[in-house]
DNA sequence: AATTTAATGTGTAAATCTAACACATTAAAT
DNA sequence: ATTTAATGTGTTAGATTTACACATTAAATT
């Protein structure tokens, strides 16, 4: 690595490489970016890095990176997640490709977004890179280059999906009570539930494990805590309508 | 175009370009596939071409090309259709991107999925090229490259968001009897369903116009005909559950 | 002209799913 | 011992979905 790379902070390397890969070819170069979400605080966040193009001065972006021509597009999006966050086996899922000309301001760059949930309790991240953070998703807005864009096609497609399947598991403790999953139902959908129907249903589902243990520690009645059975759900996702995305 | 050039196939000449893309520069091309629906004889089709690769020999394959560097990645899928299938103003969806390393066997190509739906007998759609084909969807197995699980995908996605919005109307001609609307569901779904219930719950959403029209040249009693209404399909959209795909 | 055919057009009841709603119970904190 | 702030539970009304049968129409056939 040269003196003047070391020199450069991530995002005006990635931009030296595209305008390699771009400018001098007229090609199209290709990256990942990927909303990461996570729950914490009873609230939805999302992990975003501070820009530091000049273009974009303060502004919030998604964590991106170019594809690397010998690796496939799922690992990439695996990779990107890895090197920013130290995690391992989280759920990842692609959802949709952005190719406008312009719409970032290096060159001809088509990006394939995926959102990821990730369990910031217990995993404990870590922040490798003092320039990552945690937004409250209500509070995200005016994003880097068309980031807003990704960011809330990749939001309202988590509602969409989680509305579908049991996905939200992935953003929660192994151990959890009913509360904490009503909560994380509530945020990610911006909506209040009736706590009598909300339970009736999870329990018709017959997806939750009862590990006859209660909650510590919290200033009042504590609740029962459950498990996810995935054995269960990969069972019936068998069996379920045939239509399965 | 040189002479060598305007002997070979479409494909042939695809590949010549990927190859200088991709072999050359180690980089990554990226192109659009597209799967093109149509409604004909009570049927869903599916427009395939034949690949004139040596080894596809004799197999179908999707219509594609590779994304122009001074194109929006929406307005390629557009150029395909209209390029191979003479057709403007069709329904277009995308759907999924596919980046395995070895997917495509001259190089590493990246491909972007759409599915469209267009009108076959309205359009009195031009067939071009005739190694070009209408197959019905129930006789799709074993495409070129990858293309059976692109089209499955695409299929899937159909089947679902077929279920979730009206679209099924960019299949039909602008005037339709009810009985070829729920052909048409019951072709896509592979169901059959009740035809009493069916006008019923196409009545009670409310987005036909009653034509005061009848079908001509039936062998029986003749069925009325409609028409899709846009206009109240457009205001319900916004008053949708907010959250819309 | 009468009959047959093959479809269209319509209504109701049962079953399921969803939505609304209130009170007793528990463990910690005071 | 009392207060607090949550957990845990059942029922009913409404809405949606499913199941199901018969009269009607226009063309085709005899």
């Amino acid at each position: 690595m040269t003196d003047i790379e070391t020199k450069l902070s991530n995002s005006e390397k990635t931009i030296l490489t595209i305008q390699s890969e771009v400018q001098n070819t007229n090609r199209i170069a290709l990256s990942v970016d990927c909303v990461i979400f996570g729950f914490d605080e009873n609230k939805l966040k999302v992990l975003l890095i501070r820009s530091d193009l000049k273009k974009y001065k303060g502004k919030w972006s998604l964590l991106g990176d170019l594809i690397q021509p010998a690796e496939d597009l799922d690992k990439s999006a695996y990779r990107i997640l890895q090197q920013r966050t130290g995690l391992d086996d989280i759920y990842l899922e692609q959802v949709h490709t952005f190719g406008e000309i312009k719409r970032h301001p290096a060159g001809r760059v088509i990006t394939v977004a995926y959102y990821s949930l990730i369990n910031v309790q217990h995993h404990k991240l870590k922040i490798y890179d003092n320039e990552l953070h945690w937004h409250d998703v209500k509070n995200v807005t005016d994003l880097a280059f068309d980031h807003q864009e990704i960011f809330d096609t990749c939001y309202k497609r988590l509602q969409k999906r989680i509305l579908e399947h049991p996905l939200g598991f992935n953003l929660l403790p192994k151990k959890f009570s009913l509360r904490e999953l009503q909560n994380l139902y509530e945020s990610i959908l911006d909506v209040k539930m009736d706590r009598r129907n909300f339970r009736k249903k999870f329990f018709s589902m017959d997806l939750l494990t009862d590990l006859n243990e209660m909650e510590q520690d919290v200033p009042h009645r504590p609740g029962k805590l459950y498990q996810f059975n995935f054995k269960k759900y990969e069972k019936k996702k068998k069996t379920w309508i045939g239509i399965d995305f």
